[in-house]
DNA sequence: AACGCTGTCAACCGCCCTCGG
DNA sequence: GCCGAGGGCGGTTGACAGCGT
C-alpha cells in the first residue's frame, strides 16, 4: 500500500501565493502559532497544501526574515559553512540569523557555486551536489596529500576544518592535550560499520551520544562532555567552528606531521572551493 | 521593438526521519 | 516491532526580470 499523499491532486491551488492568501496565513499563525500545518488549510480555508502553507511561511512571511543582498560576510561564512557541512542547507542557515534555506541553497546554487568552480577551475574535483544523504555521506577517502600539477598539496587549516565532521575534534582539554582535535589514536581507532555486501567502513559518528560513548570507552571519563553544554551534536561542531574561525586559524598551527596523517577522509568541495587555504 | 540568453527566486516534488498509536 | 501521519529537507522546476544584440 502506497503512502498516502499529503493533499489531493486536483483540489489544491498551486503556483504562486496571492495577497490574500498571505494575510490569511499569516494571521491565522499570529493567531495560533506554527505547527500543525495540514490542519491550517481545513482551518483557514486556503486551497493550498500543508507544506505549501509550511513553505510559505518559513522561507517568505516569518517577521524575523532578513530581505536585501547576502553580504560579504555572509558570504564567506557560507562558503565556509559549505566546507564543513556541505548541502545541509538548513543547518547553515541556522548560523545566518534571518536567512532561510531556500535562499541560501538559491544563492549557492546561482551564484556561488559557478563562481569557485570558475575561479579554481577544478571541475574535475568531486563535488557533493549528487550525494544523496548528505547526513551520512559516502566521501571517497584519499590520503592525505595528493599531487596535482606536480604540486605536493598538504592540508590546511581549512582543510582540517572541512573534515570536522569526520576528525570529531574536541574542545581544549588537558587530558586530551590536543589543542582542538581530537587524538589521532582514537580516530583511527573508530568502531567500523558494515552494509549488506560487507563493506566496511569507517563510523560517521552522526550523533553526539555515539561519539560521548566512543570518548568514554577510550579514556575511560566523560569530563570532556560533561564541561561543556552542548545541547545537539551539531551545536558542538560550530562550537568548535567557531572557535577555529575566532583563533584565526591558529589553533590549527600546532600539529605535526604525523597529526595530519591521522586526517580522516577529506571533504573535496573544500579542496575546490577554498583553493587558496592550501599550501602548494 | 523583438528576441534570446542568463540570473534569480518562489514554489513544488519526493525522499527521509521521527514519533505516537 | 510495525505502520502511518506529520514534518523537515535537498533537489529541481518554472516564471519572471534584466540585459545584450
Amino acid at each position: 500500500m502506497g503512502r498516502r499523499p499529503c493533499c489531493q491532486k486536483g483540489e489544491m491551488k498551486k503556483g504562486a501565493w496571492t495577497a490574500l492568501e498571505d494575510k490569511i496565513l499569516t494571521d491565522y499563525i499570529t493567531a495560533y502559532g506554527e505547527g500543525k500545518w495540514r490542519t491550517i488549510p481545513k482551518q483557514t480555508g486556503l486551497k493550498r497544501c500543508g507544506k505549501s502553507c509550511r513553505l510559505r511561511w518559513l522561507n517568505y512571511l516569518r517577521p524575523d526574515i532578513k530581505r536585501g543582498n547576502i553580504t560579504p560576510d555572509e558570504e564567506d561564512l557560507i562558503i565556509r559553512l559549505h566546507g564543513l557541512l556541505g548541502n545541509r542547507w538548513s543547518l547553515i542557515a541556522g548560523r545566518l540569523p534571518g536567512r532561510t534555506d531556500n535562499e541560501i541553497k538559491n544563492y549557492w546554487n546561482c551564484c556561488l557555486a559557478k563562481r569557485i568552480r570558475k575561479e579554481n577551475n577544478r571541475e574535475h574535483i568531486y563535488l557533493p551536489n549528487k550525494v544523496k544523504n548528505t547526513k551520512n555521506p559516502k566521501i571517497p577517502t584519499p590520503g592525505p596529500e595528493l599531487e596535482e600539477n606536480g604540486h605536493r598539496l598538504v592540508p590546511s587549516p581549512a582543510v582540517a576544518a572541512a573534515s570536522l565532521q569526520l576528525l570529531l575534534p574536541l574542545p581544549k582539554d588537558p587530558i586530551l592535550n590536543s589543542g582542538s582535535v581530537m587524538n589521532g589514536d582514537i580516530v583511527n581507532d573508530l568502531p567500523t560499520l558494515e552494509d549488506e555486501s560487507g563493506n566496511v567502513s569507517s563510523s560517521p559518528l552522526t550523533s553526539r551520544d555515539d561519539l560521548s560513548s566512543h570518548i568514554v570507552a577510550e579514556t575511560g571519563t566523560s569530563d570532556i562532555f560533561d564541561s561543556v553544554d552542548f545541547s545537539t551534536f551539531d551545536d558542538f561542531l560550530f562550537k568548535q567552528f567557531d572557535s577555529v574561525i575566532e583563533a584565526g586559524w591558529s589553533s590549527w598551527e600546532s600539529f605535526e606531521e604525523a597529526d595530519i596523517s591521522h586526517f580522516g577522509p577529506v571533504d573535496y568541495a573544500a579542496l575546490s572551493y577554498a583553493s587558496d587555504q592550501w599550501i602548494i
